[in-house]
RNA sequence: GUCCCCAUCGUCUAGCCUGGCCUAGGACGCCGGCCUUUCAAGCCGGCAACACGGGUUCGAAUCCCGUUGGGGACACCA
C-alpha cells in the first residue's frame, strides 16, 4: 500500500471561503484517517490576482479550524522552472505546439462562435502549423486527444465518461512564460505524488483535460474525487450576497471552530442519524461512500444550533478561553485585570445554555462585571418602586444577618420571606433580579448571587433599594 | 449552444448499490404543550418530502428510459 497523499490547493485571491474549508476538511480527514500526508499548496500563478495578504488569510483560517498540514505551503510561483521544463518535454515530444493567436483574436473568435450557437472552443488553427521558433509572443498549447474517450472513476460520483472530441487544445504556458492552472496542477500533483485529488465539483470538467496531460508526461493518474458545491438559500452558488462566506467572519461572530468543523462536515457527509461528532470520531468514521453527490444549501440556522450545542458541551475552561479576547474587546476586561480563570469558567457555566454564540455570551455576562448595577431603564421603572422597596429592605436585612455566603442558606432565607409575606415567588424574584442584574431576564437568582459573591450581592441590593425608595410612584 | 453532474420534508439528511422490514426515519427551523422565580435549556407532541411520465416486476423511494428542473464547465482565471 502506498501512502495516501492529498492536498488543498487554494488560489490566494481573497479570504478563506467556507467552501474551501470544507474541501480542505475532507482532504485532511482522509489524510489523518489513513495516516497519510496533507499538503498545502498555494496556486498563485495568476500574479494579477494573487496577494500575500490572501496567503496569510488562508493560513490563519486553516489554523483557526485546526487543520494542520504536513508539507508546504508550496507556492507555484516558486516552481515556475518545473512547469517550463515539463512543458518543453511535451513540445519536444510533439505533444504540444506554439500558438501565435493573440488573446484578442481568440476572444473575438470565441464570441463569434457563441453568437452562432457553437461551443466557444479553440479552433486548432495553429495545431498543424509547426511553428518551431516563434518570432514574437506565443503561447504553448497541449495537443489534446481528439478521438476516443477519457474515463474518470470518481471517488464520489462514480464512473464518468467524456468524449475527447469535446476537448480543445488548452494553453499550458502563457506567452508571459507562466503556466496555466490545468497544467501546473498536473505537474504539481504528479511531482508531489498526490494519490487522491479531492476538490470541488466545479473542477469535474477539468479532469478530462488533465488526465491526458498526466499520460503525455508519463505520470501515473491519481484518483479523483469531486465534492458537491455549497449553495445559498436561493440554490445559487454560495457567495457574499448570501451573507458571510469567510471562515474568519464566523470567528468574529462568536462561533467555535469545532462547531464550524462539525457543521461543514455534516453538510455533504453523513453517518446514519448522528449529528454531533468529536474530531477524533470524524477521523475515524469519515468515508467517501457517504459523501453526498448533490449540492447542499448552507443553513445558518443549523450552524447556530450546532454552535450552541458546542458551547454547552465544551469544557467551561475552553469556552472561557475563547471568550476572553471578546471580553477585552468589549472593555469588560483589561489586560491588567487579574480575573481568576475559575471565576470566568463559573460565569460561562452560568450563561452557557442561553448563549448561542460567544458574542451573545458577552451580552449575557455583562451584568456580572463591575461594582455597581447598570439598570435597564424600563426594568428598573417597573420593578424598583416604592411599593417593592419594603420587601427588598427586609430581604437585605435577612441576608446581612447571614454569615458568609451559602447558596442553600440564602435561597432558604429568600423562600422563607416569600412564604411569611404570603407572596408568590415571582413577586419578589423579579424585583431582586433587576436589583442584582439590572435586567428582567437572567439565570437562576441564586446562581447569580453565587457568581456575584456576598459583598457585591449586598451592595447591589443596597444600591437598588435606594433607587426603589426614592423613585416616584 | 455543447458537454458534465445532480434530484427524498422549507433546509441538512437516512433509506437506494443488495426492490417487499417505508403507513419513508433522524436533525435544524416552525407551531403547540409540559417544566418554571424571569430568560433560556430540557422534555413531550404536531405540521412537513420520494420532481413528473413511462417501463421492468406479484411488488419500486429503491432498477431502466424519457421529460422537467437545478448546478457546473467550455479563458493566455483558478
Amino acid at each position: 500500500m502506498t501512502q495516501v497523499r492529498v492536498r488543498f490547493a487554494p488560489s490566494p485571491t481573497g479570504f478563506l471561503h467556507i467552501g474551501g474549508v470544507r474541501t480542505a476538511l475532507f482532504n485532511w480527514l482522509y489524510a489523518r484517517q489513513q495516516q497519510g500526508v496533507f499538503i498545502l499548496r498555494i496556486e498563485d500563478t495568476d500574479q494579477s490576482r494573487s496577494t500575500d495578504e490572501s496567503i496569510r488569510a488562508i493560513i490563519e483560517g486553516l489554523q483557526w479550524v485546526g487543520l494542520d498540514w504536513d508539507e508546504g505551503p508550496y507556492r507555484q510561483t516558486e516552481r515556475i522552472e518545473l512547469y517550463r521544463s515539463h512543458a518543453m518535454k511535451l513540445l519536444d515530444g510533439g505533444q504540444a505546439y506554439w500558438c501565435v493567436c493573440t488573446a484578442e483574436e481568440l476572444e473575438a473568435r470565441r464570441k463569434e462562435a457563441e453568437a452562432k450557437g457553437l461551443s466557444p472552443r479553440y479552433d486548432g488553427r495553429c495545431r498543424n502549423l509547426d511553428i518551431t521558433r516563434p518570432s514574437g509572443e506565443a503561447a504553448l498549447r497541449f495537443k489534446a486527444p481528439q478521438t476516443g474517450q477519457t474515463v474518470v472513476d470518481d471517488l464520489i460520483k462514480g464512473k464518468i465518461v467524456f468524449d475527447n472530441a469535446v476537448l480543445d487544445d488548452l494553453i499550458i504556458l502563457r506567452s508571459n512564460g507562466y503556466p496555466t492552472y490545468n497544467f501546473s496542477v498536473v505537474v504539481d500533483d504528479a511531482l508531489m505524488h498526490v494519490t487522491h485529488v479531492v476538490r470541488g465539483d466545479d473542477h469535474l470538467t477539468n479532469t478530462p483535460r488533465q488526465v491526458p496531460i498526466f499520460q503525455a508526461l508519463g505520470f501515473p493518474v491519481p484518483q479523483f474525487g469531486h465534492l458537491p458545491m455549497i449553495l445559498g438559500a436561493d440554490k445559487a452558488r454560495l457567495s457574499k450576497r448570501h451573507g458571510a462566506t469567510s471562515v474568519m467572519a464566523y470567528k468574529e461572530m462568536g462561533y467555535l471552530p469545532e462547531a464550524m468543523v462539525n457543521y461543514l462536515v455534516r453538510l455533504g457527509w453523513s453517518y446514519g442519524d448522528q449529528e454531533l461528532f468529536a474530531r477524533s470520531e470524524l477521523i475515524e468514521k469519515f468515508n467517501w461512500k457517504n459523501v453526498q453527490t448533490s449540492a447542499a444549501v448552507f443553513n445558518p440556522d443549523k450552524l447556530l444550533w450546532m454552535n450552541a450545542e458546542y458551547i454547552k458541551a465544551s469544557s467551561p475552561e475552553t469556552v472561557a478561553q475563547a471568550l476572553e479576547p471578546l471580553l477585552k474587546h468589549a472593555g469588560l476586561l483589561n489586560d491588567q485585570d487579574a480575573v481568576p480563570h475559575e471565576w470566568l469558567a463559573q460565569l460561562v457555566i452560568l450563561v452557557r445554555e442561553r448563549a448561542k454564540t460567544l458574542v451573545e455570551m458577552v451580552e449575557w455576562v455583562k451584568p456580572y462585571f463591575g461594582e455597581t448595577v447598570v439598570w435597564d431603564e424600563a426594568a428598573a421603572q417597573k420593578f424598583l418602586t416604592p411599593s417593592t422597596a419594603p420587601m427588598l429592605r427586609k430581604l437585605l436585612e435577612r441576608f446581612v444577618s447571614l454569615p458568609g455566603f451559602s447558596k442553600q442558606a440564602w435561597e432558604e432565607q429568600f423562600k422563607r420571606l416569600v412564604e411569611e409575606e404570603g407572596m408568590k415567588m415571582g413577586q419578589l424574584a423579579q424585583p431582586v433580579r433587576v436589583a442584582l442584574t439590572g435586567r428582567t431576564a437572567s439565570p437562576g437568582l441564586f446562581d447569580v448571587m453565587e457568581v456575584l459573591g456576598r459583598e457585591r450581592t449586598l451592595s447591589r441590593l443596597r444600591q437598588s433599594l435606594t433607587r426603589a425608595e426614592t423613585a416616584s410612584a
